[in-house]
DNA sequence: ATGTTGGGTTGATCGAAATCAGTCTCGTCG
DNA sequence: CGACGAGACTGATTTCGATCAACCCAACAT
């Protein structure tokens, strides 16, 4: 299990892969790319783009507003896919911009669905990982809609938490975060001054401090009370399917 | 084209279905059932349960929060898959509650998959239908998180009328909606004492009348540029698979 | 007929977060 | 080197929407 990318990791705790699945999916990470940070992967209306798999780097997939604002959807981490949906839609309806340098694996779509026909555990892993995805999304509308500044921050740094702990980037003490407070605010629907000073409280709080690139949970326990986190959409107790 | 059903009527606006892919998908409506309005189909947490299409009625999907508060995630209207995700996991992450007495067939997830097989536009149109559901989600997240309870309103009231005209249920002249403004606030992630001021505001403003369970657009234009709704993440012109 | 309940509606007040305006620090680039 | 810009940080002020507290009305139930 030492040397497996991020992505196999990952499925693997959806569900218990084989040998044969495990080459499946290298197979797969052929033809490896790298970005340079802030340049758009991906534009809004732009047509008919690859897939990848995120190897190394952060990404954010966003939407821009006509009255200036943005709003940050979701952050692709080591072992997300990136574009999946721009693909199924043939036009993209979002931009995805890598947040540092990042390396990346593009995936033909043919070559993914000829491993799902010989492979049908790696089809119900992805399926697993993209309703995953979803979730993820979901969570963060109800969030936004229904959640304070300072839960709603203490929820999304969780789950970052949570989902980098996945693939090995991260523990319970504390995990390494390139975003800036701008980013954040996007992501959380708040003003960056307003995050500043939720992170401060935070900090405050005893809770959670982040700085210079690095967030430290200072008491998990008390996070997960406050911002009421339930790791269960994300995590498991072990492979699903066994 | 005029007695199918509002499900095959909206797979038919993504990909062009044959006689044959229609009635595949009509036997997949064997099974009738209903459910009055105000009671649970599915509660969080709960395991396995079955998916619907639904022919009659809306229906929302909503998450509680501990603090008292709920967040309606998405309604769902005729031609609509129900518990699609819920199934995928194995435990549903939300409620789904019939806000009208509803009708729906069950869908047996093996028969879904066997139609597939045997008919590959249709497997096409439905991740296409489960895609723009998705996109729906993102684009409720965006308005929650960076438009104003003004332009959040009538984007949400515009895509509703998206929505029922690609099943028939409404012109650009208006549709019925029966919610109430209590659902309308826990969607929008406001209160409804709110929503209430801004539907007046809507009214006053000549753009759009709530009242009464119905909706009627007086200034159609006047609302898409308010909302700045761009209707392509719902709508095509034509199928996209010829 | 008379309570009761679930919307819808309105005014008054409060508060969380936005906005505005600015400082400070640290890279990096000419 | 100094200049510049990005990001972090802070105080003052404003605003949007929440909350509190009513009242109205129609449908229903006792």
């Amino acid at each position: 299990m030492i040397h497996t990318s991020p992505f196999a990791r990952k499925l693997g705790t959806f569900v218990a892969l084989s040998g044969e699945d495990l080459a499946t999916l290298e197979r797969l990470h052929q033809r490896k790319r790298k970005f340079t940070a802030g340049v758009d992967l991906v534009h809004q209306g732009q047509a008919n783009q690859a897939a990848y798999i995120l190897a190394k780097g952060w990404v954010c997939s966003y939407k821009l507003l006509p009255n200036g604002g943005r709003q940050i959807i979701d952050f692709q981490i080591p072992g997300d896919f990136l574009g999946l949906r721009s693909v199924l839609f043939r036009t993209a309806d979002h931009n995805i911009e890598p947040v540092t340098q990042i390396e990346a694996s593009e995936v033909i779509i043919t070559d993914l669905l000829d491993a799902f026909a010989n492979t049908p555990r790696l089809a119900a892993a992805v399926l697993w990982a993209a309703s995953r995805d979803e979730a993820m999304v979901v969570e963060h509308l109800v969030g936004i809609g229904r959640r304070n500044a300072l839960e709603r921050t203490a929820h999304y740094l969780l789950e970052f938490s949570a989902r980098l702990m996945l693939v090995g980037l991260g523990t319970k003490a504390g995990y390494n975060c390139p975003l800036s407070q701008y980013m954040l605010a996007d992501a959380l629907g708040l003003s960056s001054v307003h995050v500043n000073r939720v992170l401060r409280q935070l900090r405050e709080m005893g809770l959670l401090t982040f700085q210079k690139g690095h967030v430290t949970i200072d008491d998990f326990d008390g996070l997960v009370a406050l911002a009421d986190f339930d790791k269960a959409y994300l995590d498991h107790d072990g492979p699903l399917l066994k």
